[in-house]
RNA sequence: GGGCCUGUAGCUCAAUCCGGCAGAGCAGCGGACUUUUAAUCCGAAGGUUGCGGGUUCGAUUCCCGCCGGGCCCA
């Protein structure tokens, strides 16, 4: 490249920022100031709609083609799909209930305003003013007499046919991907109904939502690891939670009886197809219940939140179907690992003969793990993964279940349960543990198994402690991962296709 | 953390295997057109091929490193 083609910046351009380097946005840009000089703000404000698109689409469903109605309506939206043809032009205007087409005719709008209506971009966002009529081919229209421009789109929008596909940008620039995917809005609205229709049935049920800390000093009530942060002013480190458990459990002892949160919950944990550091997570507590309780509550809410979002209780997922309907299959966890082993499995067994089982499915078994701790791994290698219909997976080893109640007839297992559906877990719950002595006794055996190192043993929470002492309930408590519900009932694949915003590393 | 794949115009994609002027569609720009629906037709444009280094007469292509993303595995 020679100097002379360089051009030397233009210093009274400067201050309109970045987009005066590039052609595209440059020539907008260039709109915005032109229409200042003009007098005509052009970013305005106080343009009233009188009608949505889709009540317009209801209210002249039955137009007959070519018909005029005499009816006058003003509509917002975005420009976009503009078919312009010598003194006719089309233009679609695009809002959250539907589309509208624009029907710009240069005999109705006169010259002056015909040729502002050609200086608009796709993406600007407008005001109209026209009569409701069909089009030749029964296109539902407004003939614009008046527009008002309400914002410029500076930036070009992505392709219109092909859309924006690329999973990063549409991660990154969630704005684009909702503004031009119709799909990414049905996701997001339909998680907004996920959660809507399932704290309502906490509601319904009697449950009241409470909200417990997100910064906590120490972050217990699951297996995970925190991320850690700092508390400036009173110069301590603290932790964002990992679960909302041993909070809501306090508040049961506290009285408050039927309890529950839908909130964020942050595990510092990699990134793939199901998990996302932060995300959304039910839990609910209900003292005087057990797990059985729960089960019923919880394959009772699932088909009543299916039936709101799809329509029904069989759903499609990954090509294949899932049946909602309960009741759902109930099936002890070490009966599932018999059967897939075709080992007989006691738990009070030969630990050793437990062991073999595992090493002989390509698992290496620690010195440290119990024979609980086993069985759970040979069922999540085994079995989780091939559960399809909805079932309940009963009773986990105490070893892994240090926040729940030993079972009431196998003192070597717990009242728990997982839920499964095609082969993800979407609930975890339990007749909670809440015999302090024996609750202290568990969170020494997690300090002896992060002292073994794993980072994922919880502390000790004396303060929970003290709340036992005190005497909780018996209570049934339970889990929900929301996102996967949503991924669930939306048949999304993609835990990010969920999340409107999901972590992501930096760009550059 | 390991393996594989990937990054090219505003967007969607070619060209990379086997090194030889980086192409198309849409969008944008100029022109024609009063019933289009991804309008159509004509014309002219548009590029730091993620970033940095190396090999070569010549690198989007081959090699090394880095950055981002995806899939599988742990």
């Amino acid at each position: 490249m020679n100097d002379e083609d360089i051009e030397e910046p233009d210093e009274s351009t400067a201050h309109l920022g970045p987009l005066v380097d590039h052609p595209l946005t440059a020539r907008r840009l260039a709109k915005v100031v032109a229409s200042r000089e003009a007098g005509v703000e052009p970013y305005p404000v106080g343009h009233r709609r009188s009608v949505t698109a889709a009540e317009l689409h209801e209210q002249y469903a039955d137009l007959e083609p070519g018909s005029e109605t005499g009816t006058r309506v003003q509509m917002t939206g975005r420009l976009m799909n503009v078919r312009a043809m010598g003194k006719l032009t089309f233009g679609v205007l695009s809002e959250l209930s539907g589309d509208i087409q624009l029907f710009v005719s240069k005999a109705v709008i006169g010259d002056g305003g015909f040729a502002e209506f050609a200086n608009l971009d796709s993406g600007d966002l407008l005001w109209v003013d026209g009569e409701v009529i069909s089009s030749k081919r029964g296109e539902l229209s407004v003939r614009v007499s008046e527009f008002v421009l309400l914002a410029k789109a500076l930036r070009p929008l992505p392709e219109k046919w092909q859309g924006l596909k690329d999973l990063e940008t549409r991660s990154r620039q969630r704005y684009l991907d909702l503004m031009v995917n119709q799909e990414s809005r049905r996701v997001a609205l339909a998680r907004a109904t996920v959660v809507s229709e399932l704290r309502d049935q906490f509601v319904q049920r009697g449950y009241v939502e409470y909200e417990t800390p997100v910064l906590q000093t120490l972050a217990g009530g699951a297996l995970a690891r925190p991320f850690e942060t700092h508390h400036n002013a009173l110069d301590i480190p603290m932790f964002l939670r990992i679960a909302t458990e041993l909070h809501l459990k306090r508040l049961i002892v506290g009285g408050l009886e039927k309890v529950f949160e839908i909130g964020r919950v942050f595990r510092n944990e990699g990134v793939d197809a199901t998990h996302n550091p932060e995300y959304t997570m039910l839990e609910s507590y209900e003292a005087y219940a057990d797990y059985h309780d729960i089960m019923v509550l919880v394959e009772d809410a699932i088909a009543a939140i299916s039936e709101r979002v799809t329509g029904g209780t069989i759903v499609p997922y990954a090509d294949r179907e899932v049946d909602l309907t309960p009741p759902y299959r109930r099936v002890r966890m070490v009966d599932l690992v018999a059967e897939a082993t075709g080992e007989p499995i006691d738990i009070n067994g030969d630990r050793s003969a437990l062991a073999s089982v595992a090493a002989g499915h390509g698992i290496e078994v620690p010195d440290s793990w119990g024979a609980g701790k086993i069985i759970n791994e040979l069922f999540e290698e085994l079995v989780a993964d091939n559960i399809w219909e909805p079932t309940f997976v009963l009773d986990h080893p105490k070893e892994v279940s240090p926040l729940a109640r030993e079972h009431r007839g196998e003192p070597m297992l717990t009242e728990r349960f997982e839920l499964f559906i095609a082969g993800a877990e979407y609930g975890n719950a339990y007749s909670e543990l809440n015999d302090p002595v024996e609750q202290r006794a568990r969170f020494e055996a997690q300090m002896t198994a992060r002292d073994a190192g794993d980072e994922e043993a919880m502390p000790i929470d004396e303060d929970f402690l003290t709340a036992l002492e005190y005497g909780m309930p018996p209570t049934g408590g339970l889990g929900i991962g929301v996102d996967r519900l949503v991924m669930l009932l939306t048949n999304t694949p993609h835990i990010r296709e969920v999340i409107l915003f999901p972590t992501m590393r930096p760009p550059k």
